[in-house]
DNA sequence: TATCAATATACGAAAATTCATATATATGGA
DNA sequence: TCCATATATATGAATTTTCGTATATTGATA
């Protein structure tokens, strides 16, 4: 993983609170996602793509739903760097956790 | 700090490097990342004010040249971050610390 | 197979970022 | 005071990124 490249992706703002999200190990389906932060379909399924081709996150489709991970092959120093940083601003994300734990699109 | 501005702070090389190579604690002038990184007065100047301006690092006026460190008042996390980043990819600074040890542009 | 729900992608416009070049400022020494 | 060196800033062009909208794809179900 290159470092220009990794950081690349946490400079936008759907994408640095998805990855955050994620930081923990959750999976998030896109529509968890979309009610999170509270965006459109095209735009989170689009930023989703940007980390899934950097090999930052993975895509797992069950049903009509596809659920997003960090990637396996993540190393141990970025999946580091999010966890520190969901750690430290817990501020910059509460309320999609909120948004997210009210969230019902998703089955079971 | 909040986590996106510093992470857009990251998200350019010139920024990157620079930081990485500050991120021991260490003291560098302008012409030290000139010629660490090859690149323009004016360029490596202008990313260093953007820098400054998000309180990410400090520069301190020593006769004709200005020394920067990572700011007094930069989080532990983000501190943390840059540590480990650098820490992880040994080869992203290769070439910039050989020439920065090959410098000479500084007195004493 | 027709349809619906969830997700993905394509495309051009708009916005943000970066850069090279020129110029300005600040400091120390002749 | 004049000059050279080190650094900072301004400006417009070029590049990159982001976005909204429209459309395509995929899987479940009727």
């Amino acid at each position: 993983m290159n470092p220009l490249a990794f950081y690349k992706c946490l400079a936008d703002d759907t994408r640095l609170q998805s990855l955050l999200l994620l930081a923990d190990g959750r999976q998030l389906c896109v529509c968890e996602l979309m009610d999170a932060l509270q965006l459109s379909q095209p735009k989170v399924s689009r930023h989703l793509a940007e980390l899934r081709e950097c090999g930052i996150v993975q895509g797992e489709r069950r049903g009509r739903w596809v659920y997003y991970c960090l990637a396996p092959g993540l190393p141990d120093w970025a999946r580091e760097v999010l966890l520190t940083t969901a750690a430290a601003a817990p501020g910059y994300l509460k309320t999609a956790r909120r948004r997210l734990a009210a969230s019902t699109c998703t089955p079971a």
